[in-house]
DNA sequence: AATGAATGAGCTTTCATTCAT
DNA sequence: TATGAATGAAAGCTCATTCAT
């Protein structure tokens, strides 16, 4: 077995679903942009589904990994917070397809929403939650705010901004600039 | 034209589109729950796309228009901020379908995005850019922030919570207080 | 729902099916056999195994009635015997295609074999297994012989004959003349 | 060629096909119950159908041959078909896998039975047309039956009933005494 | 000869939409 | 207007067969 074949057939997906979404999308013009076979599609995932479930699973395991390196070197929450966003962005910049892709199939179906919130997305999210519950134990932010709701909230700004980034012609801001004046104004609001 | 037929096959729509996602949402299903023939909807709608763009459309509507007539109340606005916010997820509460439905399926395909971000949604969303636009010439807000940066935030902060919320079964948080807390973040990282 | 494009379905299936077998029998062209579109036989069966199950279930009932009625008139065993086997080949010829079809894929699989023997299969061969056992017990055929063994040499031996007979281009024997020759025989075989 | 290759094929072809049926049946499976790579397969025979063909023609051979020399030890005809019968039924007991398969396979396909019936297949059965036809010369046998319909008969039954015992779980019958009833009726049915 | 990954034709089934009644 | 049976295009998936190694 090719992994980069496998490896093909998953970026070939993140473009076509992206661009199509996933029912919309076909699998032959996935296969056909991997340059395989339709059928070589099968030998690599177990069918369409497993294709998305697959990206989901193992593009966000980097990505993690990649954030969760970026926050180590930083001591405070604070930067941890500031960190966590500029890299975001900094991600959806490098990978437009993917990012479009995270943000509008992961909603799509409670399905998916439910399963998947468990496992790498809520790693993803928690690496906030927890940033932001140091700070408070700290005595660095205010305690009137849940964590969970801090951490969704920072998700969700960031979420829906570079969505509209990513889908937007004209790009008028930079999302660098954009990441600075979310975090100005979360850590304004949560700061002792 | 059976004006409450129209209706009925809009509710259905919202509650199959809620429940089974628009694409695997069969218009059989809705007709049936809607009490009519499948073909009776193709008299009221031009076809299924239709259908889901008319629920953005026509549902929206009363919404912003309540909305709006809730923030006509306050003067200041700091108060149509916290307003809006709170109206938000009245709203949810009271029209969970409607909600879950503008949340996930208003993002999954590009053509809905870029066709109605102009429309209803985004005056929607103008109402708590405007707020902040006024608060910012008041002297109230910072400066630094761009009212178009800020009502993303806003919103995306709202509905992402909104949409874990309704989909969570335990529901372990009230609304109620995770709009005051969102309030209180933003508003405090805004304030001068 | 239209009962005659029903039967005609089932009519298209068994020409089909007996001239090409249920695996490389196409369903859109039982379809266009049948003066439907490909989608309109789903509307009245299942999928493809059920056009199968249907036929095996439905046109054996009134072949069984038919044969019930016939053996009916008859008292002795042994002309119930004979009756069963005339009727047998007048049915085999006056439905070639369902005599190839119950012959040839009624064996096909194991499951077909399992499920339906204990149904209608069983109810026809039973009706030879009793007069047999009736002879037996009025003291006109030998006792050495269990019936379940009579009744299956009896069928196998018809169908085997009919189906080689469908088949046979030439057909140089009378179906007629083969009952007779096949009633002698096993009657002979098991008379006192 | 491998010789014991081609024949660990055969023997997993033999295995699988009465197991899944022809046209379920996987050559990819056959190939890996075999031992072999898939495209070995293709190296032994030309193609799935050769496979099934090649187990009729070259299965069949050895079990004439033995069925021959067993019946070249009886002289009289009575002898020779009771052995025909007893021979037969051993070989389904030792064979069951075969036994099915000819059974349920060699019917499958017009074609299939239309092209073997004229080789191994007709020389087997001959073996009882011949043996009856000896009979009838001799005057033991009566003459209004025709050998071929004889011959039909003892395979039609002795096909029948063995489908059947290998299908059935309890086997409450023995085969033994199966084959003698079967032999009872029928030469008590054709004798003078 | 042997391998097994790759191929792609082919089939079943679904379902948005149409249309005769 | 209303119906719902009928349509048929469309797509996911399988698997016999091929072929580069």
């Amino acid at each position: 077995m090719d992994a980069s074949k496998r490896e093909r057939l998953l970026k070939a997906a993140i473009k076509v679903f992206a661009r199509d979404g996933f029912f919309k999308a076909k699998v032959e013009e996935i296969a056909k942009l991997a340059g395989v076979a339709t059928g070589t599609t099968y030998l690599y995932f177990k069918n369409k589904d497993d294709l998305l479930i697959s990206i989901f699973e193992e593009e966000m395991t980097p990505i993690i990994e990649k954030t969760k390196a970026g926050l180590s070197k930083h001591e405070s929450p604070e930067e941890r917070i500031t960190t966590f966003i500029a890299q975001h962005f900094a991600m959806v910049e490098q990978n437009p397809d993917l990012a479009l892709l995270l943000e509008v199939e992961l909603r799509q179906s409670n399905k998916f929403l439910h399963e998947y919130k468990g496992t790498k997305f809520k790693e993803y999210l928690d690496l906030v939650g927890e940033a932001f519950a140091e700070g408070q134990s700290k005595g660095l932010f205010r305690e009137d705010i849940h964590p969970s709701i801090f951490k969704q909230m920072v998700f969700g700004a960031i979420d829906q901004i570079s969505t509209n980034w990513t889908l937007s012609k004209t790009k008028k801001f930079k999302l660098k600039d954009i990441g600075q004046q979310i975090s100005t104004v979360l850590l304004s609001g949560v700061r002792k």
